[in-house]
DNA sequence: GCTTTGATGGTACGAACGTATCACTAACGC
DNA sequence: GCGTTAGTGATACGTTCGTACCATCAAAGC
């Protein structure tokens, strides 16, 4: 045998050049030979690394979940004490393109994202259960909230968590398109949730 | 001179066929030569009344952007009474994919949206500004709402409609992922707009 | 009636893509 | 120490893309 070299850090070293491309200049315009140089390898050694494009595809798309579930953790915990509160807020504002590694993840996704449109099978390939995860999760935080005392326990916690991601997502998608830059769109998303976790001021 | 073709009719014909491949095989499979068999004419004629491809997109941009604005109007009228009420709902349901049209019509700035990213130049030469004008219409008719005594008066309404519209397109995102259907999709959207145009129930 | 010109068809060209193939290097097993 | 094999390089193949080129046909102008 040869040089003996850890197939997983080369992995990874791929896998992050073509997340460096689709955040910058596109998914699609990540070809094999595109993150060969983006990664300062070879074009056969990306094809060593992944047999084929799909491969490469769904394990990047795997690291990019690992780095957005490290980021909307590390949100959470630079909140302060773990309420339901501190978790919703920081898991969407992670979600939302506020800083450069927001914004990286923002594109990547949504470079992915429409990909699914032109290869649905990547999609069945891939556990696309992952907004879906989200959407419970808040659901459930959103509920705790309301035992608590902190959200309006007349509202249906589900359509409200579903509400909340979408508004999220098409925020994100409103700063990608240019229509408004991070810090508006993190403005919008906390202004509704001050609303949210506000208690009904029923005494006017 | 020849068969003087009406050649407003056979841009229509060509442009029609590329948002119909964009809504059953997204955008980025609509090559020339699909749209060319999708239309039923000679791939010659495409470059004949197109004479670069982006012609073509910028062209078939305008026609869905004509497309969506008469079923935003149709949807409103059939709401019954023009009020703020029946402008936001129709407004914003017309733009949920909740029935076949609705489905191709997102589908179609779906990928637009998502070209974008490869061909930023495109976006410029063609006015973005529709998302814009669609959130000031918004927030004009709950400003108008909000005077009628139908919305809480202490409401931003600028915040609002950009988290209104935001909310929308997310919601469409998540059809369109197959997250769940048309229906589900107007039901949260409906839930919202129901509390929103709701005057805030200071009596308890 | 011939010529000009708008409309159309067929096909070729160069580039980029994903993938496959062939050749070579160097380290470990025995 | 030498053959086996993991790792790496260069390049070729077939396809698809946008675009360009050449030929043809038919209607209008004089």
């Amino acid at each position: 045998m040869p040089k003996r070299v850890d197939h997983e850090q080369r992995r990874r070293q791929i896998g992050d050049a073509l997340l460096r491309i689709a955040s910058s200049r596109g998914l699609q315009s990540a070809s094999m030979r595109e993150v060969a140089a983006e990664a300062g390898v070879s074009l056969r050694l990306v094809q060593y690394y992944f047999h084929t494009k799909d491969e490469l595809l769904l394990t990047a798309l795997g690291y990019l979940g690992e780095q957005l579930a490290a980021r909307v953790e590390a949100r959470i915990r630079a909140l302060g004490p773990v309420t339901p509160r501190t978790v919703v807020v920081g898991t969407l504002s992670a979600v939302l393109p506020t800083d450069p590694e927001g914004h990286q993840l923002t594109r990547a996704y949504t470079g992915y994202y429409a990909l699914v449109f032109s290869e649905p099978d990547l999609a069945e390939r891939h556990g696309t259960a992952y907004p879906d995860k989200l959407e419970r999760l808040l659901a459930r935080q959103l509920r705790q909230a309301q035992q608590d005392g902190d959200v309006d326990p007349e509202l249906n916690c589900d359509v409200v968590a579903a509400g909340l991601l979408a508004l999220t997502n098409g925020l994100g998608s409103s700063v990608l398109g240019g229509q408004r830059d991070g810090a508006s769109a993190l403005a919008i998303l906390t202004y509704h949730l001050d609303r949210l976790f506000t208690p009904p001021a029923r005494t006017g």
